[in-house]
DNA sequence: AATGGCATGTAATGTGTTACATGATTCG
DNA sequence: CGAATCATGTAACACATTACATGCCATT
């Protein structure tokens, strides 16, 4: 069994073979906003897929006590990234530690309701700043339009965290009203 | 410290005292959308907060081989409580299966491409239906509209998930669209 | 008498974060 | 020569899911 996780890894890796430290890079950039992971737990998974037969490595260099490991998907690998991407996708368990606070927002006074709000809103206004930049980015590259190309489907998850920090922000002003 | 799961357990305990069973039911029907959790993690965070202090139980029977508990806020709960809500949110971590898979979206063919946008529709679909029967339902209490009240708070947790929903079926629109 | 809901717990395993540990190369 | 970046790993801990375990009470 490949975990999310390994789905997320083997994806990158289709795009271009590469390192785990870069893999870590990629995932804090390209995929941070819908699925974060640290290097520590990006080393033992690409050996867990290694082991399972969906990655292999070769050793480039050695820029440091270990050496540098080059990953890429094998063919197999390549068929078990394929074959999940048509199945049912899983029901996304959201955890959302904002709407647990909104949920015990009736405890307060009604100016530090509002206080509470504001500040989902700023924290919703600078990411839809960030993401509407990297939209802009890759809308800059002519491939973005291309539905076989990778950054295509970046451009679309962006488009993703655009539109659900669009809505929050209108989220805001809805209940803002209410508390007014 | 109090963890996430802990804020939400008291969130629900300042409404109303109960049993840990309870608890249990009322996240999976409240609080699913946005915070869930199965009872194995429920009794054991219960005991962790009884022994900080921020809640006590009294017993109240015993339907089965172990006492039955019924947990009610402390004074020191309710300001632990009170005291999170005006804090800095954390930014939500997000970890959403289905970018994950459109992350990847360029390996399939277009046909393939489509299906999968056709099935995270089918199940926003579905998912937006259940949340306007929950708005509904809330809507009919006349303190739905007053922000004291914790059914105020309810409504406005439901309200964002429809607004994510909804969302989500015209980023499907936007998706297909390219895909076309 | 069987089924389903009420009720509480533990154990094993999986997933994710923080902290610890090391060392080469490159740029200023 | 110092700082940042490249690069890989492990250990300890926290959080979450699945499975195991028990037994009363009300309804059909």
């Amino acid at each position: 069994m490949i975990s999310a996780l390994g789905h997320a890894l083997l994806g990158l890796l289709a795009r271009e073979p590469t390192t785990g430290y870069r893999l870590t890079r990629l995932m804090d950039r390209d995929l941070a906003y819908f699925w974060a992971a640290k290097h520590s737990q990006i080393y033992p998974e690409l050996a867990r897929l290694e082991r399972d037969g969906h990655v292999r490595h070769t050793v480039v260099g050695g820029a440091g006590p270990r050496p540098t490991k080059r990953y890429e998907l094998t063919a197999d690998g390549r068929r078990a990234l394929v074959e999940w991407l048509a199945t049912e996708p899983e029901p996304t368990v959201e955890r959302d530690p904002t709407l647990l606070r909104v949920s015990s927002l009736w405890l307060l006074e009604r100016e530090a309701a509002r206080a509470v709000v504001g500040r989902v809103r700023r924290l919703s206004t600078e990411r839809l700043a960030l993401y509407e930049r990297f939209a802009a980015e890759f809308d800059s590259e002519p491939a973005a339009s291309d539905p076989t190309a990778p950054v295509f489907a970046t451009r679309a998850t962006v488009e993703m965290g655009i539109r659900s920090q669009r809505a929050r922000l209108d989220w805001c002003d809805w209940l803002d009203q209410r508390l007014a």
